[in-house]
DNA sequence: CAGTGGTCTAGACCACTGG
DNA sequence: CAGTGGTCTAGACCACTGC
């Protein structure tokens, strides 16, 4: 690694800017680099500082501030002793890192773990509002899935999902249903990708009446709308969904900083 | 600073662990003291890292891992060449840190400031539910206000707002209504308070006729419940307030890492 | 130009984990 | 006990701000 400043793969804002970019900035960058090559997989550890410092050519410390960034955005878990390790949505005790629902009283797994119904499931081609949202070219193929979450045997969640067809290939109703387990633990196992973080806009709707019967609602409730979009690594979307949330016996929990 | 191993201001977990805490912690600890203590005012600079090294007799270097952390939770601001500040709601560029809502076009600013209107402004006694949120004691004095936010002249808030009245003794609806700024900023010049974080509890609800009224909503429509607890130092509760957000021309934003 | 925060290094030692 | 991440130090140099 050269000390000197370097143009470097942190792009310069297009003008003038010579853009000073630290070494520790362009580590991360390298980090990243093999975490989205699939050379450490969600849930094997990385090569220890030393080895990386070594690797790099730079000191243990400059690793260390790199992968501190790298562990505060949730891309990798340090555990004192055992080493620093990929992040994963499977066996992560935080199971559903991006649901913030959750139930009045108690936790969400005081129930057991959640109930999934798929709906349906079908390839399509996206309309303009996906294919802008996923940077796809209208008329791209899309796979659309629809599905109920359940807690404690009551319905709660009614969502509908868009992915890119061409990433997903050989997703089906039948694979969803056997998996246990988070879906987006089965798309880094079985597509490699890994959904690192998402933005969500919320709203208070009234559902359809096709939607409220999917929920099983007996009288009329406002639904929490939820549109999320999910990001993978340097920031592609992967992922649309829109949830239909009940939030009679439920709440949207958000931290502010 | 002893650099033995202390009990410090690190509660140990109520048992057995000797709970080792880092230096830099403790001067966590000393640095958020003299914030609370009003030492350092906000907008004000802090001392430079050098200067608070030799204070606490340790290396510059631990000073800015405490810094760090504490620019981190949006304590501090860091500015290169200038100082350390501490962070206000006021001149903040980012007015309305908490308000998460966002106008489906444009931003929040582009139809001119909000506009506040105190709808009322009453002392009184703390119900179970509120003294519960606040810490006090039911029966307690409290302070209780409500009001409605437009934007573009549309009404799109409406908020209730409690507040120990202890603490607040001499705020009245006049003071209010004179005031430009974010009841925030105000909070932290009049009465040396300052929220630090909140936690929001959302939900979608219909409207009474009240609200719907005070709103000027012709049609019946779903509004987003935003219970909200905000914390100044040290984790003390301050403010409960519980807004109703109108979500057909704007939405709740929220990221997810 | 002096003063601030920001980066980088090299080395020592500590705390935690597992064999 | 060896290996990992975590803390702390001391010092050098860089980038940014304002006078």
């Amino acid at each position: 690694m050269t000390t000197e400043t370097s143009p470097a793969p942190t792009a310069s804002t297009a003008a003038s800017a010579p853009a000073f970019s630290p070494l520790y900035q362009q580590i991360k960058g390298l980090v990243l680099k093999s975490l989205q090559s699939g050379e450490w997989k969600p849930g094997e550890p990385i090569p220890s500082e030393f080895e990386l410092a070594a690797r790099y050519k730079v000191s243990q410390g400059t690793v260390r501030k790199a992968i501190d960034e790298l562990a505060q955005n949730n891309l990798l878990i340090r555990r004192q002793g055992k080493g620093t390790f990929v992040a994963t949505h499977a066996e992560q005790h935080v199971q559903y890192r991006f649901l913030k629902l959750k139930p009045d009283t108690g936790d969400l797994n005081s129930q057991g773990p959640a109930q999934r119904f798929i709906i349906d499931c079908k390839r399509t081609r996206a309309n303009a509002d996906v294919a802008k949202a996923l940077s796809l070219r209208g008329g791209d193929a899309v796979l659309q899935l629809r599905r109920v979450l359940s807690f404690g045997g009551v319905p709660t969640i009614l969502e509908e999902i868009w992915l890119p067809g061409a990433t997903f290939k050989g997703l089906t109703a039948e694979r969803l249903s056997a998996d246990q387990g988070p879906m987006y633990a089965l798309f880094e196992t079985e597509f490699g990708i890994r959904m690192v973080r998402a933005k969500e806009r919320l709203r208070a709707v009234n559902p359809s009446e096709e939607e409220a019967g999917l929920l099983q609602l007996t009288t009329p409730t406002p639904l929490l709308s939820v549109e999320r979009l999910s990001f993978t690594y340097h920031d592609t979307p992967m992922e649309w969904r829109r949830g239909l949330y009940r939030t009679d016996t439920h709440y949207y929990d958000n931290e502010l900083n």
